[in-house]
DNA sequence: GATATTATTGCACTAACTGCAAAGTTGCAA
DNA sequence: TTGCAACTTTGCAGTTAGTGCAATAATATC
């Protein structure tokens, strides 16, 4: 479903959605194609609407930017990742529902050209500033699906923190996988990262332990 | 220091230099002032050039792009950062040095305008963007100074994990602040919400223990 | 004061994006 | 079927950010 090219139908679509669907992601499959063969930059919007066979203009209302297209092959992760949260016994630890619900998450979002597209934005410097608002968003999303389960302004702000180091953690943790070459499977590689975040959140907590025991302040 | 004003002087300064810095200066000061009086959307660049008295084509020598003026008035910060890391003890602990360092860095770096460049920022879907690459700028920066004081792969993946928690606790910290309408001098508040923020962040580490006493996993 | 270096500018150009109005499609009801 | 309303697509003209280049002006150096 992380595929705009998916062309989702049912009973009451009339044939003016189903083409507004199709067209929608006949686009974003050929803009796709260039920018992987000839890098984004070198593909202008009139490559893409030539090749998609509609006019420029008609580019600009399916797809607010040039960068929207790339953006679109993303879009669904957000709203899996809060449903994947409200899915979650309501009772559990706020951090044990963001560890399932990330890793059910980035699990299920994985698709073919994910590797090829993670790629293309870390080439492509537009994209890559498109991808650290996409990274906020994701946080907001996320940050609203977990203060659902608080409550208070400390809730809030608890949420918010929580939200900020999930989608932290998986960007830092996808740009070491990056580094390394992209080895391991998805799961192993969020379990993983999952670990070395909580216990760099409890280093927070040592050091303030041991100031108190020596008397330093606060 | 973190102004883009500052025509900063030294005896071996020529009249070249010192006049690309006046015009520097200038520039980036006409360029808020119509910022801030119209709106970033709403002043083009030939504005800002015909105000500062310079060709568009110079404008474009002196700053990269139009969000380029208003990053400049944020650009010491990252270095200011790094700077007060480097500062402290080689043996403090790591959470440690990240408090002192950031609150240090984050006093510092108050000057006059910083409120109604904030506000610009958030009124502005473009530049609120570049802010979020100002950021990860930031943590870059920030993972670079911590990454000096540890060792191994492990050590990377820590510090950059903890510059990413610094940087986040401080956006969503200054969200939060800007929420509550921003009471209070920037420096009281920065302080007094830093801590809200580390000692939530603390509190994170809390609950491993429980988990732990609970025979919860991990 | 001659010459090398660098700063500034104008000009022409590209490419993203927008508004508008005209022309083409589709949906629906009589 | 026909006719009308709603929506889609398109072309066109325009704005703006940003770039490359070559001419000119200002400064540095000897």
């Amino acid at each position: 479903m992380s595929d705009p090219r998916s062309v989702g139908m049912n009973a009451t679509e009339g044939l003016r959605e189903r083409k507004r669907r199709l067209t929608r992601a006949r686009i974003a499959e050929v803009a796709m194609e260039l920018f992987l063969k000839r890098g984004f930059d070198a593909t202008t919007v009139d490559d893409i609407a030539a090749s998609a066979d509609v006019s420029k203009r008609s580019f600009f209302d399916y797809f607010p930017t040039k960068e929207g297209v790339v953006a679109a092959w993303q879009d669904d992760f957000g709203t899996a990742l809060a449903a994947a949260v409200r899915a979650r016994p309501r009772a559990e630890p706020l951090a044990r529902v963001l560890e399932e619900a990330m890793t059910s998450a980035i699990v299920g979002a994985a698709h073919p050209r994910a590797i090829a597209i993670d790629q293309l934005i870390c080439d492509t410097p537009a994209l890559s500033a498109r991808d650290h608002l996409k990274y906020a968003e994701l946080e907001e999303t996320l940050g609203g699906a977990l203060a659902e389960r608080v409550s208070g302004d400390a809730g809030q702000l608890r949420a918010q923190l929580l939200a900020m180091i999930a989608i932290g953690g998986f960007r830092v943790g996808s740009a070491a996988w990056r580094a390394q070459g992209r080895t391991g499977t998805t799961e192993a590689r969020t379990r993983n990262l999952f670990g070395a975040v909580w216990a760099e959140l409890r280093g927070f907590g040592g050091p303030a332990d041991e100031r108190d025991k020596r008397g330093e302040r606060r």
